[in-house]
DNA sequence: TAAAATATTTAGATGCATCTAATTTTAAAC
DNA sequence: GTTTAAAATTAGATGCATCTAAATATTTTA
C-alpha cells in the first residue's frame, strides 16, 4: 500500500495540521521529520501524485480526505500498540513510543481489529490521547492546559502534551499520573509557576510542566 | 542494526542450510527469496563484509557464528509472534505466517523478552516448530515423518513441514491437529498412500500429506 | 577430455529516499 | 516599492536493493 516513509509523512502532516492555521510548511515538516526541506518537497510531490495531500508550490501542504483517513489509521495502530505494551507487557508510559513507531506500520486489518478486541476496545492510550476507531472517528475531549486554570480550580489529569521520556519520568517521580485529581493552590504571577495539590501531595511546578498537562474540569 | 533485507537473507540461508550438505547455492537462495541470482550475489557479498556469512565465489554461502545467532533471534521472534497471534488474537494456524513475517523485524529486546514472559515461555510455535531461547538454544525434537511409519505403528502429531495455508486448511478440515494420536492402519505399496486413524476418525491420505506431518513415536 | 549445459558473477541501469549546492519565489525591512 | 532576508524548489549526486544482459566458472554429458 504505502511505504514506511509515506506513512510517517502523513502522520507528521496530521499532527502539524492541528496546530497550524494555514497549510503545513516545508520547513516545519522537515523539522518534524528530522530531514532537509528539499527531501520534504520531493516526498510531498509524491504524496500529491497519490492524492494523499493537496499541495501547491510555495503554499504549504494539506491532507486530503484520503490522506487524513490513512493518517488516522496509523495513529489508531500506534495508540492501540501503546495500550498493549503498557497493559500486557509491563512497559512504562515513557518506554512505549519508539516501539509503537515500528509496530504501527505492520499491515494487517485483522491484526488491529483483533488487538482492539483483545484490549477490550480502549478509548485512550497511556498518555490520555484518544484512539480513533476503525472508521477514524474519535472523541475530542474538552480538556484544558493546567496552566490555564486559576487558583482554587480543581480537575482531573486526562492527558499529557509532551510525551518525551524525560517529562514522563518526572511525572512518575512526583506521582503525577492519569486520572488523578489536581487542585491549583497558588499561582506565581512572576513566572507562572503553580503550587498544586495532587491527591494528598503538594508540589510546586514550573510552566514547563503546567503547559504540558491536560486537565478536565 | 541490520536491514530488513539482510535479516530475511539470513533467515533464508539458515533454513536452506539445514537441508543442504554443502554451502547454500546462489540459485537456491534466489528461489527462496523470490529474486534473481545476481541480486543474491550482491547481498551475499554485503553479508560477507559484515561477517555474517562465509562466502567464496562460486562455492556457496555458509552462516558464520554471528550470522547463525542473528538468524535464530529472528526465528525466535517470528515464532513467539505466531504463538501470540493464535493464543491471544484468535488467529488460525494458517493465518499467522504473513503477519509474523512483518512482526519479526521489530527491533526491541524488551518487547521480545516481555512477550515471551506474557506467553508463559512457550517452547513451540503453532506448527510445532521449536522456539529458540534468548541465547538461541532450542530443543531438537526426535520426530519422524508420518510417511516413514510402518503399518501398526502409533505416534503423536508434533509438527508440520509444509506450513502453507492450503495444507493447514486441509488438516483443519479433516480434524488433524497438533497433539493428536495417529495410527497407521494400512499403507498402499503402489503410491505410498496410507489409511490412518486419528483419535476416532479413519482417513486415507496421500504422500503429499504423509511427507509433511511430523510424528513422535 | 572437449563440447554443451548450467550456475554464478560482473557491469551497468533503475526506483526510492535521501542529500548538497544552486536557484527561484515569497515575505520582511527599510 | 526596492532591497534584503528567509523559505521553498530544482538540479544533480549518493546509497541501497534490485534488475537485465553479458561474461565467466563449473559441472555434466557424450
Amino acid at each position: 500500500m504505502f511505504s514506511l516513509s509515506e506513512e510517517n509523512y502523513l502522520k507528521a502532516i496530521f499532527h502539524l495540521q492541528k496546530h497550524a492555521k494555514a497549510g503545513v510548511s516545508t520547513n516545519a515538516l522537515a523539522e518534524e521529520m528530522q530531514t532537509k526541506a528539499s527531501s520534504v518537497t520531493d516526498m510531498v510531490k509524491k504524496l500529491s501524485d497519490k492524492n494523499l495531500v493537496i499541495y501547491k508550490k510555495y503554499q504549504g501542504v494539506y491532507l486530503s480526505e484520503s490522506g487524513r483517513k490513512t493518517a488516522l489509521q496509523i495513529i489508531r495502530k500506534h495508540r492501540l500498540w501503546e495500550v498493549f505494551l503498557v497493559e500486557k507487557l509491563d512497559f512504562t508510559w515513557d518506554e512505549v513510543h519508539e516501539v509503537a513507531e515500528e509496530l504501527e506500520h505492520i499491515k494487517s486489518e485483522k491484526l488491529i481489529s483483533e488487538l482492539d478486541k483483545f484490549l477490550d476496545y480502549p478509548k485512550r492510550d497511556p498518555h490520555g490521547d484518544p484512539i480513533p476507531d476503525a472508521e477514524g472517528d474519535f472523541q475530542v475531549a474538552n480538556k484544558t492546559l493546567l496552566s490555564d486554570l486559576s487558583i482554587g480550580e480543581t480537575g482531573t489529569l486526562v492527558g499529557v502534551k509532551d510525551t518525551s521520556s524525560e517529562f514522563l519520568k518526572y511525572l512518575d517521580k512526583n506521582k503525577i499520573a492519569l486520572g488523578k485529581t489536581i487542585e491549583v493552590l497558588d499561582k506565581e504571577e512572576f513566572d507562572g509557576s503553580m503550587l498544586i495539590r495532587i491527591e494528598e501531595d503538594r508540589l510546586r511546578v514550573s510552566t514547563m510542566v503546567t503547559n504540558n498537562i491536560y486537565i478536565k474540569i
